[in-house]
DNA sequence: GGTTTACTTGAACGATCGTTCAAGTAATAA
DNA sequence: TTATTACTTGAACGATCGTTCAAGTAAACC
C-alpha cells in the first residue's frame, strides 16, 4: 500500500469540508489526495464510499473532542473551549467553521443512501457525547440537577448549528464570543416544563 | 412572454429549495420552468442569474413575513407563530424546514459571485427584520427596555437557523415545539454583559 | 402591410462528470 | 522461481453538465 490511510482520508476531509460532495469532482479528489481513479475506486468502491468514511471519521473525531470535555473538571468551562476552538479559525481555514456533518445535511436528499445513512447516523452519535457533556456539567454542580438532560442536549447542538452558521459569515471575533456567553448562560437558566420531550 | 414570471420564479424556488444550486441541473430547471433553455437564458442570462432572482424574492419573502411580525400587536406571540410555521410542515414540504438562504451559505464556496453575493446581502435584510422585531417586542413592553437590540437580533436569527436544521430531522412535532419555548424564554433571559456588540 | 421587437424552440457544442478496465508494478507465499 | 496477491496507473467510456445559436413565432409599432 503506497498510501498512508489516515493521511488519504484527512485529505479528502479537507476537500469535501471545502466544497460539499457535489461540488467535489473525482478530479479534485484525484488532485488532493494524489492518486489516479483506479486506485480510489480500489479502496473506496464509489466517491460515495470515501464519503461516508470522511463522514464517520469526523464524527468519530468530534465525539472524542466532547467526551474529553464531559471528562474535564469544569465541563462548562471545557464545553466554552470546545466552542471558542470551533468557531474561531484563522480565514485561511474559516471553511472549518461550518460543520461537515451540517453542510452535508444541507445536500442529504441528493447525495445516495449510504453518505445520507453515514450522515444521519453520525449525527445522532454526537448528540449522544452532547447528552455526556450534560451529565458530567451536572455531576460538577455546575448545572442543576433539574436540568432536562435530553433536551438540554439537543439544544445544546441546535445552538453548536446556529453559531456554526453565524461565525461562517463573521469577521470580527467579539460577536462570536459574545454570543457563546449567551449559550452559557441560557444553560442555566429556565427551561420549558416537561412535555413529552 | 409566454410564462407568468412570478410562477417561474416560484417554480425554480421550489426546485433550488429541494435540491440546492449545484444539484438543480439545467434540464431538471428545464422541466420545472416547463422552459425551454433559450427562453430560460433569454429572460435570466444564466443558471446563477436565476438562482440570484430566487434568493432575492425568497428574502423579500421571509422580510415581510418578519415586517408583519413587528407590526402585531403582541410582536412575541407573532415571533411564535412565525416560527412554528417555518418549522413545522407537512411530511412533502419537509424541504422547507430547512432556511434557503441557510443552503446557499453550505454551498457559498462553490457558487459564482453574483449568487454569493445576493445570498450574503439577502442574509443581511433579513437580520434587519430581526432587529425590527425586538424593537417592537420592546416597545410593546414584552421585553425589558435593557435588551441589547443588535445582539438579540443575530441571536434571534441563529436560533432560527439552529432551530430549522433541527426540525429537518424531526420527526415529531413536540421537540420542536418544546425548542421555540425555550428560545422565548431565553429571549427574555439574561444577556452577556455588552462588549463591543 | 411591413418592420421591429420580444420571446420561444430544440439541436448541438465543448467541457466535465463518475466510473471502468486492461495492463503494469512490487511485495509475499509456495 | 513461479504464482499469487495487493495495489497502482492512465486512457477511455457514456452520461450529463451549463450554454449557445440559427431559426421560428407572435404581438407591437410605424
Amino acid at each position: 500500500m503506497k498510501y498512508d490511510h489516515d493521511k488519504v482520508i484527512e485529505n479528502a476531509t479537507t476537500l469535501f469540508w471545502k466544497r460539499g460532495f457535489h461540488a467535489a469532482g473525482m478530479r479534485d479528489i484525484q488532485q488532493a489526495l494524489d492518486m489516479r481513479p483506479g486506485s480510489i475506486y480500489a479502496r473506496f468502491q464509489s466517491k460515495e464510499g470515501l464519503f461516508k468514511l470522511v463522514v464517520e471519521r469526523y464524527a468519530e473525531n468530534s465525539q472524542a473532542k466532547l467526551k474529553a470535555v464531559a471528562n474535564e473538571s469544569s465541563p462548562l468551562a471545557a464545553l466554552r473551549a470546545f466552542f471558542e476552538n470551533a468557531l474561531i479559525s484563522p480565514n485561511e481555514q474559516r471553511y472549518m467553521r461550518q460543520c461537515l456533518l451540517v453542510k452535508s445535511i444541507a445536500e442529504l436528499d441528493v447525495i445516495g443512501d449510504i453518505a445520507k445513512k453515514a450522515v444521519i447516523d453520525s449525527m445522532e452519535k454526537v448528540k449522544g457525547c452532547f447528552i455526556d457533556v450534560v451529565n458530567a456539567a451536572i455531576e460538577a454542580q455546575e448545572l442543576p440537577e433539574s436540568t432536562p438532560v435530553t433536551l438540554a442536549a439537543d439544544w445544546l447542538q441546535n445552538q453548536f448549528v446556529g453559531m456554526r452558521a453565524f461565525a461562517l459569515l463573521q469577521d470580527e471575533e467579539a460577536p462570536i464570543q459574545t454570543m457563546i456567553d449567551k449559550v452559557l448562560l441560557d444553560i442555566k437558566g429556565q427551561w420549558p416544563a416537561n412535555t413529552t420531550h
